[in-house]
DNA sequence: AATTCTATCACGGAAAACCGTGAGAGAGCT
DNA sequence: AGCTCTCTCACGGTTTTCCGTGATAGAATT
């Protein structure tokens, strides 16, 4: 029915792609065609045109090359394999790192067992995946700011006054203080003396600032 | 062993204030002390300073005030009941609003019988709760230029060399050109012509432009 | 009645950003 | 070998932002 699905396993441990071969190896539509112990023999791997992987599970703790170098370089050639991170780090930071990088799943070791599988099928469907924890990870972190009572920020925002937020949108579009005076019909004076006390308030060094600002706090 | 949890609902439908109140009679560590079929009820009732509900499930479409500004006037009176936003809707702009209006959980009608009961005990012991497809819509958005391909800010990203993202970077953290070029040991001369380069590249007007333009993709 | 907050405006000067232009060195690709 | 891209640097000039300071007037609060 499906066509197989073609996978190369980079770890620095041979014990992690041994556990990963025999898990792989109970489902009929994948299989492994090669393995690395090193981000360099990755990259060396995926040099051959004609390698048939689909998908690529990629450790970050390696040895020559790392996980992010590897993911670099992919990046760079436009290679077509899809890449699942097989990490150790439930770690924001690193995820949003390595999706910046083009990867389209990330798993963490501890559940590798139970998701390697549909991972892997589903990146190869073009779509993303991410094990259970690693999703705990993403929401806490897109909900931050809400999870525990209000941040400075918020504190902050509640002592802008309502023409400063109109300012604040406006420099946020990009627009100078003689544009803003302009829409606003204000002089540029005026426009300035916001600025002025906003970049007090929030304490903030420049425009640059307050359009940060604005951006966490969805004013824009 | 654990005290009562109060709890207060509001909703135009008085069916579905019915099926909630059924819901959350078959646990015993919670108890409706009240409810309401406007927004001004909400408001009105909530004034009335001896009222004990810890817990708030709110609608968002409802008359006189919408759930929004209900939101928006428990936060001016710095009130302490935590609010369950309960939502035919489950999408992202709106979670986004009520939760900056300070909303604890979200749920939608859909899944309201299986999650309000944990939904309102985690509120009340000060947690976020987020019933599972309300969990895919805010992972999906945190990932929102993963999912599918790339956005056009994308394709400008890559256009953007490394070392002009270095540069990117750090001025979204409101750092001036001097103290970019201290960073990266350049000259100021060469930041500049990198954050020069970059305003033609992405076709901003100015840093600001630039440092928004960091933000939607994560560079910062 | 007094104080605080907000919104408005102005002057002048220092600092930073913006812009045009030009140019050399190295990497990488055709 | 030639072309393109990136990174580096510089000069000179215009515009904008930044900052200190000060001021008036209305609204809201105490």
């Amino acid at each position: 029915m499906s066509k197989k699905i073609y996978v190369h396993v980079a770890d620095d441990h041979k014990i992690v792609i041994e556990g990963i071969i025999a898990v792989i190896n109970t489902d009929k539509d994948i299989e492994i065609n090669g393995y690395s112990l090193t981000g360099k023999e990755v990259i060396d791997w995926i040099s051959v045109k004609e390698n048939k992987a689909d998908v690529l599970i990629l450790d970050i703790n390696m040895p020559v090359y790392d996980g992010f170098e590897v993911l670099t370089r992919l990046r760079k050639r436009h290679k077509r394999q899809k890449v699942i991170v097989l990490s150790s780090y439930d770690d924001y930071g690193i995820i949003q790192e390595v999706l910046d990088l083009g990867c389209k799943g990330y798993i963490t070791k501890n559940n590798a067992g139970e998701h390697i599988i549909s991972a892997i099928k589903a990146v190869a469907a073009g779509e993303t995946y991410f094990s259970t924890d690693v999703q705990q990870t993403l929401i806490q972190k897109a909900l931050n700011k809400h999870v525990q009572g209000k941040t400075t920020d918020d504190l902050m925002l509640e002592s802008l006054s309502d023409r400063e937020i109109e300012v604040l949108k406006l420099l946020a579009k990009e627009y100078s203080t003689a544009e803003i005076s302009d829409r606003l019909s204000v002089s540029e004076s005026t426009v300035e003396t916001h600025r002025r006390n906003m970049l007090k308030k929030l304490k903030v060094k420049n425009s640059v600032g307050l359009a940060m600002y604005a951006v966490k706090n969805n004013i824009v």
